[in-house]
DNA sequence: GAAGGCGGTCTTTTT
DNA sequence: GACCGCCTTC
């Protein structure tokens, strides 16, 4: 063997040496650093820590690991060193030893990591902060959503494509708002074209980059298409017109930009020498163009993702975009990540057999050698009440046994309706709990308001926004007001603010222009000292000088919520402050704290430190992992949804990735539930048990079913504590001092005849007491409101 | 212009 | 079964 031959085989020794954490394929994944690559990272497969650690890599070897170069004039003694070296050196000496080859290595600054959600982008933050030691290098590394990252760009050069600065964001409701608007103007019935239909359209066009003209020409003579075509042109121009974007126009017009303008196409792509994608499976064709144009340049592009949970198509996420990778950049390499560390293997067989029924699939088989571990537990009950109560009990029992804590539990369900019974079942039983999903912070009224206040404060042609505060708190500015400004300002050909600002010069705003000008002048003046205050005392002052804090104060008790939500947003613009108070790059603004808020959703709500079992769908656990899971609702119409067991085999597909989704977030047991008849929007049906729960081989399975038993045998009585309502219906007579069993240990308890008065309902008399659980479920006839039936430990009772 | 009634809707939703 | 948004009513 050559002296060169032996200098390279040592040097690879060695670094497989310093990463011998990964296994085989992980560190090919990482020392693979050029050309385009394509990783298929099964779930649990360590994909995180090779995003990481390949960055980290890049950072500090470049391509060293198969570089070919070998140093002039190396001679024995150094290639024996090494040869030594790579049998007893470790640790920092190690990495001293390995600095000597670093290749090109990358500057930080030319590093590009998207992905998809700020909690994964922090994730990369963070851990490689602590894998290159330095939270300065990790810094200069772009890291972001896609989102994020396009709004970094067009901040720079959003006025070629049409922005003013200041530009601000839509959400999916503001812009459905802008729609219905559009659709006002055009006359069309929202009843023919809905708007969450007409949204959806836009949106798909928007991920495939066409732009009005382009889905115009596409719909050619179909008339509904045509309309749509129409909207979607009125929509775009008020879009721009209020300077503002949806989450859609956000990678579109970064594409545009990109496609159009050469000279900022080739700035970034000579800047961004590694491109790095997660959850590639879950792009769009937008994001695949735009991740094209940005690693143009190097074509260093490693994107990451696992076909098998592509559970976003909906969205408009295409599958095609990770299957046809290698095809597409005919030169990638292709690595499988196979090897779980999170499940057993009876858990990995379980999504292994669910899987494979899929035909749109690249195909690979999830493997651990951490043991078979214990069966998936699968349980039927009658109905949603008596499986909510075998969660609970399941829990407790665990928990009592000190074989788990709570917040080693979690629920995933498919759908949010199906979280009531569980949450309600939870509370009653004084099961800690979480819930993730469900109404979003941002979502709420209050916020939207105050939000909408500030981007009209920072952006005064935002329309949308404007309409929806300009009466809220009401300052007696009415439709026809509003009305008649818009007209003036589609004369003048000026934005609504400004005739609002100038209402006096207008014969038709003779009556509200005092009103109006008032309104103008709250804006002007909280304009004028956002400059000089902190955000945090802008948000204090607009609350307080537009009279909005009054309003809810007025409203009393039911509002109180509300005010504390607004506190709550105040705590996270001074969280904001802090956070880049020290930043010379980025320093705190109102512009950058209204991007944030539009861009990160209820921020990592889910700490995994409190002690609670966590509620959440299975979209939403994508990403995360628990020792144990509950998977309630197992049942066809449930999951998979009723739509997709009507509908094509690739939605069924998507479901079933949904299903291995949800079985690959348990680490040690899994509980499958279904149930006999499902009370669910009002309907009771009967489900049969999931084909996905039948995909799943027997012997993986432990079967508690006394129902399905009790029909096959058709024979002994049995005693379920789950399959029978487990209250037992108390008898009152009144003649008698025998009362229910007094619930928590505290408040009155009444009987049959009792006459009762509520904090709500008024005066009622009790019909019938039951004892349900620890408590007790009272039937009681109101005068007023009818026959309610109520748990005693939440309605407020006084005997009269 | 505010409050109450009714009727339509209800997968999933990283940004 | 529950919630939201539109429409009616005063």
């Amino acid at each position: 063997m050559t002296l060169e031959q032996r200098y390279l085989d040592a040097k690879k020794t060695l670094f497989d040496k310093a990463y011998s954490s990964l296994n085989d394929m992980q560190k090919d994944a990482v020392f693979t650093v050029n050309n385009p690559l394509l990783v298929i990272a099964g779930a649990g497969s360590g994909k995180t820590t090779v995003l990481v650690r390949r960055i980290a890599f890049i950072i500090k070897y470049g391509n060293a690991y198969h570089s070919t170069y070998v140093p002039y004039g190396v001679d024995e003694e150094h290639v024996s060193s090494l040869e030594k070296a790579a049998e007893n050196v470790d640790g920092e000496e190690l990495e001293a030893i390995l600095s000597q080859f670093s290749s090109s290595p990358c500057e930080p600054w030319r590093m590009l990591a998207i992905t998809f959600t700020n909690k994964a982008a922090k994730e990369i933050k963070d851990r490689l902060a602590s894998e290159v030691g330095n939270e300065d290098i990790s810094k200069e590394v772009w890291a972001g959503t896609f989102h994020s990252i396009c709004m970094r760009i067009l901040r720079t050069h959003g006025e070629k494509v049409g922005y003013r600065a200041g530009f601000s964001i839509y959400d999916a409701d503001d812009s459905k708002k802008a729609i219905a608007t559009a659709m006002k103007n055009l006359n069309i019935d929202e009843k023919a074209f809905p708007i969450k239909v007409v949204a959806n359209i836009i949106s798909d066009a928007k991920n495939r980059l066409l732009n009005p003209e382009m889905f115009e020409s596409e719909a050619g003579n179909d008339f509904r298409l045509k309309k749509v075509a129409a909207i979607y042109k009125q929509y775009q121009t008020t879009m721009m017109q209020s300077n503002v974007l949806d989450f859609d126009d956000i990678i579109m017009k970064t594409v545009e930009l990109l496609d159009k303008f050469e000279e900022v196409r080739k700035n970034y792509q000579a800047r961004f020498k590694y491109v790095c994608v997660d959850e590639y499976q879950d792009t769009n064709e937008a994001q695949f163009k735009l991740t094209a144009l940005l690693a143009g340049g190097y074509r260093n592009l490693m994107v990451v993702g696992d076909d098998d949970q592509s559970i976003y198509k909906f969205r408009g996420a295409t599958i095609e975009n990770i299957l046809n990778f290698d095809r597409v950049f005919s030169d990638a390499k292709v690595i499988k990540l196979e090897q779980n560390y999170r499940s057993t293997q009876t858990i990995l067989d379980a999504a292994n057999a669910v899987i494979k029924n899929n035909v749109g699939r690249r195909g690979k088989n999830l493997w651990t050698n951490a043991g078979a571990g214990e069966k998936i537990y699968v349980k039927k009950t009658e109905d949603q009440n008596s499986e909510a109560r075998f969660i609970v009990d399941k829990i407790n029992s665990y928990v009592s046994a000190k074989k788990a804590e709570f917040k080693d539990f979690a629920v995933l369900y498919r759908n949010n309706a199906q979280s009531s019974t569980i949450e309600k079942t939870f509370a009653k039983s004084g099961i800690p709990y979480r819930m993730l999903g469900g109404t979003r912070f941002n979502d709420r009224k209050e916020i939207r308001d105050i939000v909408a206040y500030l981007h009209v404060i920072e952006n005064h042609d935002d329309r949308e926004r404007l309409l929806r505060i300009i009466n809220v708190p009401s300052r007696k500015i009415g439709d026809k007001t509003l009305e008649a400004v818009e007209d003036i300002a589609g004369e003048q050909g000026c934005s609504m603010f400004d005739v609002i600002e100038n209402a006096d010069k207008y014969k038709a705003l003779e009556k509200s222009a005092g009103k109006l000008m008032a309104f103008a002048d709250l804006i002007n003046y909280l304009g004028g000292i956002a400059e000089d205050i902190s955000i945090e005392g802008l948000i204090r002052e607009t609350l307080d000088r537009s009279g909005y804090r009054q309003m809810l104060i007025d409203g009393g008790e039911p509002e109180q919520e509300r005010l504390d939500n607004l506190d709550e947003f105040i705590s996270g613009a001074i969280d904001y402050e802090r956070s880049l108070e020290n930043d010379p790059d980025l320093p705190p603004t109102l512009f950058g704290f209204l991007e944030e808020n539009a861009l990160v959703a209820d921020v990592d709500k889910y700490d995994d430190k409190a002690d609670a079992v966590v509620l959440m769908t299975v979209h939403s656990s994508k990403g995360l992992e628990f020792p144990i899971v509950f998977l309630p609702g197992m049942e066809d119409g449930i999951f998979p949804g009723m739509q997709s067991v009507m509908g094509s085999d690739a939605e069924i597909e998507e479901e079933r990735r949904l299903a291995y989704v949800a079985i690959t977030r348990a680490k040690r047991e899994l509980f499958i539930s279904h149930v006999n008849s499902r009370l669910l929007y009002g309907k009771t049906s009967y489900n049969p048990e999931s084909r996905f729960l039948r995909e799943i081989p027997d012997e993986l399975v432990k079967r508690d079913e006394p129902f399905s038993q009790m029909r096959k045998l058709n024979s002994l009585p049995f005693d379920s504590g789950y399959d029978k309502p487990r209250y037992e219906k108390i008898t009152i007579n009144r003649n008698t001092s025998a009362r229910p069993a007094a619930p928590m240990g505290k408040k009155e308890t009444f009987n049959e005849g009792d006459v009762v008065e509520h904090a709500t309902f008024g005066r009622g008399e009790i019909l019938s007491a039951k004892i349900v659980g620890a408590d007790t479920l009272y039937e009681i006839a109101f005068d007023k409101v009818g026959t309610k039936k109520l748990m005693a430990s939440f309605a407020k009772l006084k005997k009269i």
